[in-house]
DNA sequence: TGCCAGGCCCTCTTTAGGGCCTT
């Protein structure tokens, strides 16, 4: 995208799901903050020197209960299983869901750039999947972001092609870590990764709005994960 | 069906292999 059609409205989003891309993976956790980019442009920080949250931002965060049964490892990590969403009364990735979605969105000031940690491999795709199955999309004029190419991207840049970035993690807690020396709140809680994911953005965040504007992707270039069969269905077929 | 990724980047590379990153 260009400068002239720059982003008014960044959407951080993070999803639980039931695992990894090799799993099939549905979603069963999503947190979107959606912040103008004038409180990006212009962080605040408190009497002690620490940055701040924007005060003024949407958030949107729902639980649902996937078919597809958490792998072992997504249980423990995300604390959310098949069972507490059954206890308690969690419908799946439904009509309802998307049309939460869209009208959350349609609240705020587009063009709308999501961001995401890996979202190109992961958040991305796996959210196309789900609205996919329902035969639904996000809205017009929705770009994406992914800070994991972005900040490395930034890196190299600033290392002027030296190898000062070997061993370097780009894991989002290792840059909570790096850039605020603490750790982060409530990983593997989505709303607590979509916060410490826009704490990031904000350490870097002229850097970041700078690349957003030429390097942003569009919705409509994001492929689905897999291609995902009907409900109740035991058959599907991997994305080509 | 059953739990199986894959695009990207780096390097002891380029006729390749391995690690990262997401749950």
């Amino acid at each position: 995208m260009s400068e002239s059609q720059k982003c008014e409205t960044f959407v951080f989003l993070d999803l639980e799901a039931t695992g990894l891309p090799d799993a099939y993976p549905q979603i069963a956790e999503i947190s979107l903050f959606a912040i103008h980019r004038v409180s990006l442009e212009h962080p605040v920080w408190d009497e002690s020197g620490d940055l701040l949250l924007p005060r003024v931002l949407d958030k949107l965060t729902l639980c649902m209960n996937p078919e597809q049964p958490f792998t072992p490892k997504a249980a423990k990590i995300t604390g959310l299983n098949n069972q507490n969403l059954t206890d308690n009364q969690k419908p799946c990735f439904d009509g309802t869901v998307v049309k939460i979605l869209r009208e959350f969105l349609s609240r705020q000031v587009s063009p709308i750039c999501l961001v995401a940690h890996n979202g190109f491999a992961y958040d991305f795709p796996l959210l196309r999947t789900e609205l996919q199955r329902l035969g639904a999309n996000l809205l017009e004029d929705t770009y994406c972001l992914d800070t994991l190419p972005a900040l490395k991207g930034l890196d190299k840049a600033h290392d002027h092609g030296t190898r000062s970035r070997r061993g370097k993690s780009y894991r989002l807690g290792n840059l909570y870590r790096q850039y605020f020396g603490d750790d982060p709140k409530a990983a593997h809680s989505a709303e607590g990764d979509v916060y410490t994911l826009v704490m990031v953005f904000l350490h870097r965040a002229p850097e970041l709005l700078q690349w957003a504007g030429t390097k942003a992707r569009s919705w409509d270039e994001i492929e689905p994960m897999y291609s995902p069969g009907p409900r109740r269905s035991s058959g599907r077929s991997r994305n080509a």
